[in-house]
DNA sequence: TTACATATGTAATATTATAACATTACAAAT
DNA sequence: ATTTGTAATGTTATAATATTACATATGTAA
């Protein structure tokens, strides 16, 4: 058996989520807002969940794999809907400073805007978040 | 005594601060790096303040006013050294991933750089808050 | 098998932030 | 000078967010 295939294959694909990993990352997809992890918790105690860490140990596993990002200034987390996360974990989001609904932008020339503008200006960045606040269309007509 | 020049010259300067206002803006500007409102209360309680709240109710106010900024992504306060801020309220970060150190930009060209990014793809942005993580010089010698 | 890394479960605790409410300070209007 | 309104303060208690520590289990590789 050759070893050495398999372990080259494991490295490529992505790992397989464990189950604390799979529920948290079900309950953020199907939700249409960020959650925070206590919520979390709470809803997911039918399945299971009993501590925070197991909450917050499935969310760090999650972000580091690009599935999900952390809104900091909001201390809550949201589903990844921008396949180049897994890539480049830069983020950015629209924030509606009046109701807190959180949007990810995910337009390929503004991600790499942002980076060319840190480029031209001698910054050596890794990664960046950066969080818009606007008035979202809901309540600019209310 | 003519208490009317006194009340106009106090209504167009700045608001003056308060006394608990003016020890954390004093501490914050006598730091090398951002603080925690909890390191923030432990280092003046010999000046007197005593809860957290006193210590939450000055930042906040500070921020309002522009005078620091929070660094959402580390939930600590640093002194603001833009003199754009009071006006824009808009804020760029590098952080360091390896010693958490951190500067603030303040290149004019770079802050409207991201808000003509914004415009060009119609996001109606009040302001924003952009985090670069980098590694800093220190961290990349070493 | 053994060894190793990763994930889990659980309890306790640390850290960050706000609620509630009574009081005080100060400037503006009368 | 007194009243009135607003902002700031002081204080206690508590809520919300996050991590430490440690014992156990699981999967994979040598």
């Amino acid at each position: 058996m050759s070893t050495s295939e398999t372990s080259l294959s494991k490295k490529i694909q992505s790992p397989t989520l464990t189950k604390n990993q799979k529920i948290v990352l079900d309950l953020l997809e199907n939700s249409s807002e960020p959650l925070k992890a206590y919520s979390i918790l709470a809803s997911l105690q039918k399945e299971g969940l009993k501590s925070p860490l197991q909450v917050y140990r499935a969310l760090d596993k999650l972000v580091e794999l690009g599935k999900i990002h952390k809104i900091e200034s909001k201390n809550s987390f949201i589903i990844c809907n921008n396949s180049n996360c897994a890539n480049s974990s830069n983020t950015v989001f629209a924030i509606c400073e009046k109701c807190e609904n959180v949007r990810e932008i995910k337009n390929t020339q503004l991600f790499e805007g942002v980076s060319q503008l840190a480029k031209k200006h001698r910054l050596n960045v890794n990664r960046y978040n950066l969080e818009f606040y606007e008035l979202c269309k809901n309540c600019k007509t209310n």
